[in-house]
DNA sequence: GCAAGGTC
């Protein structure tokens, strides 16, 4: 018999798999101190030099140890919170995960070998080199090996299993530079904006710490410049020219190709020209095969996004059913950016176990008959979870009412992935009147293909038009100019925000519902059903109080809250959605953007700039083109400016404050 | 009483 190995995953359902998969099914031995940590113990043969081992397969539960100031710092009065920016840190290791570590240090002891089975992305690199400190304090000469995998697919754990690569200490470098910037910059200006604001406010409102974050401020400011979109918009009269024609009794509207123009004069003359000419003639004629595409297999960020769509879910909420779906084994893990599925991955495995079900059984029977096609691929790929699926079949009686309904979405989301594209035939007409081009499209769908399992998309035959040919000329039924006026936006909905983050690179799949739960917390924004308020009912231009929330900590208080009694269902202005919850900033919260902007524009804390170069920085130590030191110093550089310039300017925060939060002016 | 990132 060879040596012993000590193999470690990120979370005790990878540790489970990967045991099961090299050693079959290895019984669960339980750790003192945690009832869901468990070790797994078996033989496996490895392949040179390695040879035949006795393994113990166990896991962390994420980051095993915490950095913080040294204790001198870590009361408010201790020191200023200037200080902060090169305080001393120390990194210990608290609460559960002692007992994580006190397992790791007792079977390192008997290892010869480690063999690290955290995810592969940044952050797992990271706990990886955690794990190996642990481990090396107790056993200083052990050596240590990480395995690259994606999935949990068998065969592909075994091929892991076979080759072993080292840590990447770059990687891990990266996550240590993140996580020291965002302690000293979020801890320094937190205090510092606490202490300056909150007894200017304290009297009128409860307010709780005034927190800065690298990910939280630049998620309100998205909040707080669409707030200004809506708030300053000037409606502005656009016209246009409609033609109609009815043909074999069917009203054809034609859309101008200039859409509409907002200058009155040239419209008239344009129209004029059209009338001069009597005859419309068309000038193309055209059919062809289209198709609405199916979806990209699931990512968390479009989980996120279609909860608050379809689901009536906001995002923390449908992360915490999925989490809890994924706990039970029904749905696979649920924080993943990946957007395309491994060539290996066994699809029709998972199809069969749906086929079961009464609702969409049949369509997945269908797939497994023959109309299964492999899903479509989208760019990203995290190298560390596959897209989200359903893994086994439950049934409806056995999930609550929020479960239900995120299930059933990933399994038809799944589903819909396997199928075929929806397919159907545009046609489209386009005619020559008075030198303007106009334009008409129908749509006849052919074959619905995924839509039959996927009612999250619609896709629908408009009026059939009728022949034309080219050439052919008529008077049209109709002509006129019309007036219209541009509306302004709406205020920010949850999904609206989450993708502006995805955008931006604000936080990670795992945290944007975090950071927007965070902001509510601190009384920074608030949410309110469409419609309710004054500003998107009544055309955004009443007074300033009346669209803001005047929040109190827990986000809750405030005026435009359920005014009227209609429930949450009340009736949009944009009409198509009701209960659609719209995120509008508090007094509070836009007095810190405005604050902010006022001390300076391209490093105001408000914008993503900062955390969108730190993320580059970042990058380029995992490149290898940058050090860890390096990043941290010139990033402590910027914030320490931003830090000095907002102390000296702290004026202009706070009369932004009296200005919006205490309605004084000037 | 501070952050953001893992995860239970």
């Amino acid at each position: 018999m060879g040596a012993r190995i000590l193999c470690v995953a990120e979370k005790p359902s990878i540790a489970k798999a990967v045991a099961n998969h090299l050693g079959g099914s290895v019984p669960a031995r339980n750790v003192p101190g945690l009832a869901w940590l468990k070790n797994y113990e078996f033989e496996y043969s490895f392949d040179p030099p390695w040879g035949r081992c006795n393994v113990v397969m166990t896991s962390v539960a994420g980051h095993l140890i915490k950095t913080e100031f040294d204790s001198r710092y870590r009361s408010w009065n201790s020191c200023n919170p200037a200080e902060l920016f090169d305080a001393g840190l120390t990194k210990f290791v608290e609460g559960d995960n002692k007992a994580i570590a006190k397992n790791i240090e007792t079977q390192a002891r008997y290892c010869s070998k480690l063999f690290i089975w955290t995810d592969c992305d940044r952050e797992g690199e990271y706990i990886g080199a955690e794990i190996r400190d642990v481990a090396r304090k107790i056993k200083p000469g052990i050596e240590v090996m990480r395995a690259k995998f994606s999935n949990i697919e068998r065969a592909h754990i075994i091929q892991a299993a076979r080759r072993p690569i080292p840590l990447d200490e770059k990687q891990a470098n990266a996550v240590a530079a993140r996580i020291e910037l965002d302690l000293r910059t979020g801890s320094s200006f937190t205090r510092l904006q606490t202490q300056s604001l909150k007894p200017i406010i304290d009297h009128v409102q409860d307010v709780g710490i005034i927190s800065y974050g690298s990910c939280q401020f630049p998620t309100l400011g998205f909040v707080v410049d669409r707030y200004f979109r809506v708030k300053n918009f000037k409606p502005e009269t656009f016209w246009s020219i409609k033609v109609m024609h009815k043909k074999d009794g069917v009203n054809v509207n034609f859309h101008w190709q200039r859409v509409h123009l907002f200058d009155r004069m040239v419209v008239v003359v344009l129209y004029e020209r059209c009338l001069q000419t009597k005859t419309a003639k068309v000038t193309k004629m055209q059919r062809k095969p289209t198709s609405k595409w199916k979806p990209l297999p699931l990512t968390t960020v479009e989980l996120q996004k279609m909860g608050s769509r379809f689901l009536r879910m906001d995002s923390q909420r449908v992360m915490k059913v999925a989490e809890e779906l994924y706990q039970k084994g029904w749905i696979s893990y649920p924080r993943t950016e990946t957007d395309q599925f491994d060539r290996g991955m066994d699809l029709k495995a998972i199809i069969q176990r749906q086929t079961q079900d009464g609702t969409w059984g049949p369509f997945a029977q269908g797939l497994l008959s023959g109309s299964f096609n492999q899903p479509r691929s989208g760019r990203n790929n995290d190298q560390a979870h596959p897209p989200i699926h359903p893994v086994n079949y439950v049934t409806r009686d056995r999930l609550n009412d929020d479960e239900k309904r995120v299930y059933e979405f990933v399994v038809r989301r799944f589903l819909a992935c396997c199928s075929e594209d929806a397919k159907g035939e545009s046609t489209t007409v386009e005619v020559d009147y008075g030198g303007e081009d106009f334009h008409a499209t129908g749509l006849i769908v052919l074959q619905r293909n995924y839509l039959d399992v996927y009612p999250y998309d619609k896709w629908e035959s408009s009026q059939q038009l009728p022949p034309f040919t080219v050439g052919e000329t008529f008077l049209p039924t109709e002509a006129k100019v019309t007036e219209g006026k541009t509306t302004p936006p709406g205020y920010l909905t949850e999904p609206e925000l989450i993708a502006l983050m995805d955008a931006n690179g604000i936080g990670t799949d795992a945290t944007m519902a975090e950071h927007i739960a965070k902001i509510k917390e601190r009384a920074y924004v608030m949410t309110r059903p469409r419609g309710s308020g004054g500003a998107t009912m009544d055309g955004v231009t009443d007074g300033d109080d009346e669209a803001l929330g005047r929040g109190t900590r827990g986000g809750r208080g405030g005026r435009g809250r359920g005014r009227g009694g209609r429930g949450g269902a009340t009736l949009g202005v944009r009409g198509r959605t009701t209960g659609v919850e719209e995120l509008i900033p508090t007094t509070l919260g836009v007095a810190l953007m405005e604050g902010y902007n006022t001390i300076g524009f391209e490093t105001s804390l408000s914008k993503p700039f900062l955390r969108k170069e730190m993320e580059l920085k970042l990058k380029a130590i995992c490149a290898g083109t940058a050090t860890k030191n390096d990043v941290v110093q010139e990033s402590l550089e910027q914030y320490r400016a931003v830090f000095a310039r907002t102390n000296q300017q702290m004026g202009m925060l706070k009369a932004a404050v009296r200005r919006y939060v205490l309605g004084e002016n000037g």
